[in-house]
DNA sequence: CTGAAAGCGCTTACAG
DNA sequence: CTGAAAGCGCTTACAG
């Protein structure tokens, strides 16, 4: 029993004693065995975080590996190890297929990005305490989003400031599948409502498939590109993408166009510090998430209030101040 | 005990006896307790993947994500659950400090990119069993690598087929972080002097960070490009910036210059099909991983031998037929 | 085919 | 401040 008092640094314990105990377990090697150490206190020191995955496609987006990295890092040093839990395994046989959720493995569950509603109220039955980090659920505590009305405004503010007038909003096939995508564009049509302009949406086939689907659509959309318009994206794979079909047909983003995309953090392999963009630091968003995390386990009686992260405006190169207007 | 064998599925059980166990627990909504299990059998039923993280630079290099990825799926529908490890957790005081690996709680791990080699025999002392995905580590069994001479060769010679005689390797600064881009670089020499041709090495500062060191090293670089010269480079993303740079000074990949990238794959955020490149499937490389990891688990005493992975060439606009040459 | 016994390595709750 | 006792929920090894 003083052992354990020791090693856990629980309760007073005569510093001669202390050290005794703390020379024997060292001489000794000794490893607390955490499973065993789980049972009794019926806690598995364990936090999952769960990612999107769909039998069809298997790579989940990229972006997603920056939040991964930020609660793994903000873990370390804590007691807490992090578990990868699918989405798919919750959706299956009501969760209670996956060891994690069967075998009472987790103590908490970081749900990152859209998670389906059936899926929310599972996880709460077979998981203690649930964070969502920049998922579709949200509310008044232990959530942490990204402002994507604020980004929308703030790329469209730009445009319009640098003089702009007519404005494009490109956009996937569809319904949005992430609910940051239409809180966006509703505050796009906003931010130019009420500067007396009206966005025009286009959802180009080659924006993602490029050109898988022949390059009509892709001559149309760039035939209509002047110096006068200003393009938002969504982010910057698709600003990348949307850049390199135009600049294959002869106008690039920042001379022939201003392109501004509304979601995009450098230091994830894709640089393209030029790009006039709203910077989320995901990573930041992670560590955060995990901090949250630790706070609800460790601290139960304090409330965790939510948090809605706006994103940075970075001026780039692709948008400058339209001449024409000036 | 009975009760055990039944939901255990191990060892002869009336059929009787069975139906009524299992309805039994079914009411009752039993779920195994993991840690009870874990300690009796001292197996964790946990596998993890060791990540590369360092202090200054957060962001692990996205290709990572894909690996990860496909370890994961590789372990569904088994048994075991997937915890993701910090490279620093080893390095910092033996590993000793981290739960994961004090704790007993791995029962194997894959280690996934450039480990420092003072951490590959720790990890063996601190996990049972290890599989090395894309590492330094190469030997007869337990690894699996990507065939980087093979890519270089590859790249190489889709350049010289195409009739390209001035062939420019562009690589990044320093020493070599991982292993694969000295064996790739060896190959590229070694596939041009057969073919009784030289091969540049560049190593431009912008291909990382540009513009931050100035625009004189850009238009040194983008001068210097011919509709002859075929230019090597690293990965995807190399590739884009690379070619962001030249087609902002009019130069683009596949009209004004041959570009060919040794490691690419589509379906991971950036897309860029045009693009001349070797193919390397990470996700279905982590899934081969997560199997062979099972295998080692759960059949003890038949060996895995390690298995070289050839990327395929995938022909793209960006490399077109020397037209003076032909 | 079935089950009583013992024990894995810890912690909780209690007595000194 | 220290420690003997009991038990967490399983499995292993053995007896019927």
């Amino acid at each position: 029993m003083t052992v354990s008092r020791v090693l856990n640094g629980t309760g007073r314990v005569s510093p001669a004693m202390r050290a005794t105990i703390q020379q024997a377990a060292e001489e000794l090697g000794y490893r607390p065995h955490l499973a065993a150490r789980g049972m009794r206190s019926r806690k598995s020191m364990m936090v999952g975080t769960l990612v999107q995955n769909e039998p069809h496609n298997k790579l989940t987006h990229p972006l997603t590996w920056a939040f991964i990295l930020g609660i793994n890092d903000g873990l370390a040093h804590s007691s807490y190890t992090m578990a990868l839990v699918r989405l798919t395994d919750v959706l299956e046989d009501g969760g209670l297929q996956a060891p994690v959720f069967k075998g009472h493995l987790l103590d908490g569950l970081i749900a990152v990005n859209a998670i389906p509603s059936e899926a929310e109220s599972r996880l709460e039955d077979l998981v203690p305490r649930c964070v969502w980090l920049d998922a579709n659920v949200w509310r008044p505590i232990n959530c942490i989003r990204r402002d994507e009305a604020h980004a929308g405004a703030l790329a469209t503010k730009a445009l319009i400031d640098a003089g702009y007038r007519r404005l494009l909003c490109v956009r996937g096939h569809g319904p949005a599948k992430h609910f940051s995508l239409d809180l966006r564009l509703q505050a796009i049509h906003q931010e130019a409502q009420s500067a007396g302009l009206e966005v025009e949406e286009f959802a180009p086939p080659f924006v993602f498939r490029w050109p898988n689907e022949g390059w009509d659509a892709v001559y149309k959309f760039v035939d209509a590109l002047t110096p006068e318009t200003g393009v938002i994206v969504e982010n910057i794979y698709a600003a990348d993408m949307l850049s390199r079909a135009c600049t294959a047909l002869g106008k690039r983003p920042g001379h022939d166009f201003a392109l501004v995309c509304c979601d995009a953090h450098m230091g994830g392999g894709l640089e393209w510090p030029q790009l006039s963009h709203v910077s989320f630091k995901r990573y930041d968003m992670g560590l955060l998430a995990a901090k949250m995390m630790l706070s609800i386990l460790e601290e139960p009686d304090t409330a965790c209030p939510s948090q809605l992260i706006q994103g940075e405006w970075m001026a780039g190169e692709t948008l400058q101040p339209n001449k024409k207007q000036q």
